[in-house]
RNA sequence: GUCCCCAUCGUCUAGCCCGGCCUAGGACACCGCCCUUUCAAGGCGGUAACAUGGGUUCAAAUCCCAUUGGGGACGCCA
């Protein structure tokens, strides 16, 4: 679709930001959201500024606020400005509120919440919308020592235009809009409001969030307007939901960023496949975080939600594990060694050794975890074996194991090489297929029926630890 | 209940804006085959979709309307 939409009538610099409340985790789709912001601020060499949205004090937690910002980091979303947070800011909110009511744009309401409550209810039951009626719109004094909020004045005929890059024009009829609480009778700003203070004071120029705000942004649009100020563009992107179709929750499994990185997944993968969910580029499906951002374009997201598909994210995360450094995976599957007691807490391994045994195990390994278990083999002076394997191929024939354990005791050089030699003569002499020879050896080495090929891992393994493993499964057969 | 959004394989999607090139393409998953010391990876092939009904048109997955289905919003939450 046509990307030149999203350059047009600006002549500024592109602001966008990330606005989450620390009221949970980062989640799956608050982290695309996330991501597609930064996607679209760094396309245009713009900039993406990180605000968090605190003003529900009874449900915002410091610790949230840290988790979130661990998750930007890890998926190395960074921000050029911020975090800004809006309970920092009650003064600048509080000189709008102001200047509302001087205008009349705004009124105080002595409603209490039991009333409002009680009102709504009703409407509800009768079938009514439950909006606010507006029956302190014509008090005319203010009444002293008795708590109110502020509410803003709703133009109650004609229509609102949203004007969205992704939904296109949307009308809403203003007489379906009420009079909403801009300020709280404790004096802390609502979120219809402060996200539009914010949105002028930080000067973004391109809103991009997730559709179920798409119903806030006519009331977002008529405070701009009473204000006096300029509108920015609109991208309300699509839902994920779960495979259920309903929104994406707890009861889906995994949706918080953190609880992936714990199952081994690499950030890279996670972007990339919350990228896909509503963005496309023709038929592509890997791409690098540079092609990314060359090629991301808000023209280019559908319309429709997305089921999140933690299958396909398994495939991708492969892709990249298999496509990845070593060294790096090296580095970044240290802590599930830890994690899973194969290696002790700051004990220093040989890297480039590492690395080699990552190799022969890329493409067999999704996640850092699989890898992780893997590497049990390489690491460890004895395997645990598998007992049906055991019955399968330790059962008989050993004394061609120990023959083979001679013979590769023998050998000057313990390389792949040297080793496919060894097990290929014997194949011959007691003309058997390799498969005779090389299964029996690999549960012997590895504990498993399963592994990368037999003399490759003899060679990571190295002499030692390979002949040791022999001789306990011939000792003990 | 009211308002808003959405609708191509099971899932993510291409195609739709600018109708013919679409006997609808790719990817995940699934099923075969090849490769092979196991498992993968890789290669080759297969099953599988334009929600329904009306228009408009020489021609509709593509434009319009309705229906149905799904989602979202209606808070002194964000």
């Amino acid at each position: 679709m046509a990307s030149h939409k999203d350059s047009c009538s600006l002549n500024n610099k592109v602001r966008v930001r990330f606005a989450p409340s620390p009221t949970g985790y980062l989640h799956i789709g608050g982290a695309r959201t996330a991501l597609f912001n930064w996607l679209f601020a760094r396309h245009h060499q713009g900039e993406f500024i990180l605000r968090v949205e605190d003003t529900d004090s009874s449900r915002s937690t410091e610790e949230y606020i840290d988790a979130i910002i661990d998750s930007m980091e890890w998926l190395e979303l960074n921000w050029d400005e911020g975090p800004y947070r809006q309970t920092d800011r009650f003064s600048i909110y509080k000189s709008y509120v102001e200047e509302l009511l001087k205008k009349g744009k705004a009124y105080p309401c002595y409603c209490t919440p039991e009333e409002l409550d009680q009102r709504r209810q009703d409407a509800l039951s009768q079938g009514k919308p439950p909006k606010y009626s507006g029956s302190c719109r014509t008090i005319a004094e203010p009444i002293q020592g008795k708590p109110a909020t502020v509410r803003f004045k709703m133009p109650q005929e004609g229509q609102i235009v949203v004007d969205d890059l992704i939904k296109g024009s949307v009308i809403f009829e203003n007489n379906q809009l009420e009079d909403f609480i801009i300020l709280r009778s404790d004096g802390a700003p609502t979120y219809n409001f402060v996200v539009v203070v914010d949105d002028i004071d930080m000067e973004i120029t391109h809103v991009i969030r997730g559709d179920d705000h798409l119903n806030n942004t006519p009331k977002q649009i008529h405070i701009y307007k009473a204000l006096g100020r300029e509108i920015p563009v609109f991208a309300h992107i699509p839902m994920i939901l779960g495979a259920d179709k309903a929104r994406l929750s707890k009861r889906h499994g995994s949706v918080s960023v953190m609880a992936y990185k714990e199952m081994g997944y690499l950030p890279d993968a996670l972007a990339n496949y919350l990228v896909r969910l509503g963005w496309s580029h023709g038929d592509q499906e890997v791409f690098t975080k540079k092609e990314l951002i060359r090629y991301f374009s808000l023209g280019a997201v559908g319309k429709s939600a997305a089921v999140f598909n933690p299958e396909k994210l398994l495939w991708l995360n492969s892709q990249y594990i298999n496509k990845s450094e070593s060294r790096v995976l090296a580095e970044m599957v240290m802590p599930f060694l830890v994690r899973k007691g194969i290696v002790s807490e700051g004990e220093r391994l040989d890297m480039e050794w590492l690395s080699k045994a990552i190799e022969s195990l890329q493409e067999r390994s999704r996640t850092l975890i699989e890898l992780a278990d893997s590497l049990r083999y390489y690491l460890l002076d004895y395997v645990e074996i598998d007992q049906e394997a055991k019955k399968k191929f330790l059962s008989r024939d050993m004394d061609r194991l120990a023959e083979l354990k001679e013979r590769l005791s023998g050998l000057a050089l313990f390389t792949a090489a040297e080793i496919e030699k060894v097990f290929i003569s014997m194949a011959e002499k007691h003309n058997i297929k390799l498969g005779d020879i090389a299964q029996p050896a690999r549960v012997a080495i590895t504990g498993n029926t399963v592994s990368p090929g037999i003399f490759e891992v003899m060679e990571i393994v190295g002499h030692e630890k390979a002949l040791k493993r022999l001789s306990k499964v011939v000792e003990e057969a």
